[in-house]
DNA sequence: TAGTTTAGTTGGTACTAGCAACGTAAATGA
DNA sequence: TCATTTACGTTGCTAGTACCAACTAAACTA
């Protein structure tokens, strides 16, 4: 089951005036590499299972997710914040109108240009999902203290940031 | 268990600066939900474009990961660890003998079974790999202080168990 | 031994994802 | 103005992801 048996689990004790500073920064990062691929492994198969209960493939939520909270956005817009090609976006898109989820109007600015934008419907099913996932999120939290809530929440902030940071971004070629 | 386990952690007013800890729960379930969700993504599709510069899918290197940890597992293990149907794994070891990264002995102790192991090429590729995302999540780690470190791995194998605990912790149907 | 269960593969379907090649529309330039 | 170039989105192609269901073969069981 449990397969972070790898390293580091008595690390505790170590002080960081023995060691150069280098090595630890080595250690954690591989101790970080590792509990943050459980972390992901663990998200993403959870998350697929829960929204597929609501007839949406990630990429369909994520898309719909991304709409919501931007507002309407063209094609190369919504690809670019999922990090995706526009043909796969497209095809994304057609999916969710198939569904009803979102709708494609035209753009005024630009007759080549569609706008693509959550329907009612659609908003609704996103909210569903959303509360969902943030009542997984809750149930978890309900371990910790409220100050380890508030250091985690910060803490995976700057992660996020930094890795941001690192490897682009805004959208890519 | 049911919610509101910590309530009455302190003086609760109905003031919303104050709030019952109920809804602080709430409040940072809705920001873990949003935090993590970017985190997740951004480290999703990072790994993917490193992966992908050594010929291999997510997918394939999840497996290939599994097997040089957890040594020759036979093909329904595979699929357990990895969360997957078994003819969906029985593609991916497929694809990973295609490139000869990993190969399919016969079960001395049952001869319908094959363990399937990595071989001596798709071990060194894995530790490519591993090398290269540790190096990024080294790169990362840069930025925060060695306490800062440390929390964030306690915290991330928290959520990480927590998350583990919630949504079945081992193999699926 | 016959019937059942288990291990793994294969067929079928749908989604994900990128690249390349379009058609159309806008922008640019001579 | 008209031709060229550039941009927006769709579609064809290929490969990978993922499930269910049906299948073969081996192992267990009655």
């Amino acid at each position: 089951m449990s397969l972070h048996s790898d390293s580091t689990q008595k690390s505790d004790s170590d002080n960081s005036r023995d060691l150069p500073s280098g090595e630890n920064l080595d250690r954690d990062a591989r101790a970080l590499y590792d509990a943050l691929n459980q972390l992901i492994r663990v998200h993403q198969f959870r998350d697929r299972d829960r929204i597929c209960g609501y007839d949406l493939s990630v990429a369909q939520c994520y898309a719909l997710e991304t709409l919501v909270h931007q507002g309407p956005l063209r094609l190369q817009g919504l690809a670019s914040e999922m990090y995706l090609d526009k043909s796969t976006a497209s095809r994304v898109v057609d999916a969710l109108v198939r569904k009803g989820h979102v709708d494609r109007i035209a753009d005024p600015a630009d007759r080549r240009a569609a706008l693509i934008r959550p329907t009612v419907q659609g908003e609704a099913l996103y909210q569903t999902i959303r509360a969902d996932l943030i009542a997984e999120e809750r149930a978890m939290l309900e371990g910790l203290t409220p100050d380890m809530r508030r250091a985690a929440l910060t803490l995976i902030r700057q992660l996020t940031q930094a890795a941001h940071r690192r490897c682009g971004p805004g959208p890519r070629p």
